[in-house]
DNA sequence: TATTGTTATACTCTATAACTATA
DNA sequence: TATAGTTATAGAGTATAACAATA
């Protein structure tokens, strides 16, 4: 499940330091990374943890919901919350308004796991922005969330 | 080749807000959207960018020093430079050192194509940051290489 | 007509393990 | 013994296209 290749380098990577994209592309690995090895208890992944979280803040919210939230389409959803719910995390119910759509909520189980969770996340993210000091990481936050508040996340 | 699925959403994301590991993932999502839309004359993705100018930085590189540097392993790196070899953007060549290894260069139409895929890639940085005022954008370049730096690249 | 959930399918990126030829 | 390149294989993660049921 851990996923960094071996190895020290020392090869000048020219112009790539200067792009924004490397690096993010750089620090998502080493964040996701972390999560894994945080998460390794409890088996959940990055975006797992996304729709058992976002479920946990909006009960009953439906499949095609989570999908627009967290930007992926809603055919990929299908098999993520079958995971969920064979692990009995997640329930589908029939919704009350709308005869298409699945209301989902958490299980007892998956209440439990995103409580524990929650905390396993937030020290996972401290790992990943440990060379940063306080203001550092809240600078970063702010930042980030500007560049996804502004391409309408 | 473009990614990004359709509608808004006004969902409250609740705690995945504050982590960091959210919002990098989402804004890495979103880089790698506008790279590939700045590329799209050249057909160029993120990872193949970082190996071409890898190797336009360091002419004669090994494949294993390449996957050093990016962080993958070396098994990866064949397809990727097999790909790029056959599009005649990289040369294998013999390594006069050592009769395991190739050293690395770029063709011609390589070096065309890294010469001006940098400032497409320029381009398509100042779209991803868009929302953030220059010092707001070095700060971030800033952050970012911290962290990398500090998890050894 | 549009949307929800679903299935089938495929593509990209990446890893692990084992092999060979060197070093 | 260790490293470079390679192959075979597998597993995430995600997309597109089409379909039935429902709105």
């Amino acid at each position: 499940m851990s996923n960094t290749p071996s190895k020290k380098n020392n090869t000048n990577i020219g112009p790539l330091n200067d792009l924004v994209t490397y690096h993010l592309r750089r620090a998502q690995v080493t964040s996701f990374n972390n999560f894994a090895q945080a998460m390794s208890e409890v088996q959940i992944t990055p975006g797992q943890f996304g729709v058992l979280s976002l479920i946990s803040s909006n009960q009953g919210l439906s499949q095609s919901a989570v999908a627009r939230a967290l930007g992926v389409e809603r055919s990929t959803m299908v098999a993520v919350i079958d995971g969920l719910e064979k692990r009995d995390l997640v329930i589908r119910q029939p919704s009350p308004t709308d005869r298409r759509s699945n209301a989902l909520v958490l299980s007892e189980k998956g209440q439990k796991l995103i409580g524990d969770g929650t905390d396993m996340a937030i020290g996972s993210d401290k790992k990943t922005v440990a060379a940063l000091n306080d203001e550092e990481a809240i600078q970063l936050l702010t930042l980030l969330r500007k560049i996804n508040h502004h391409s309408g996340i």
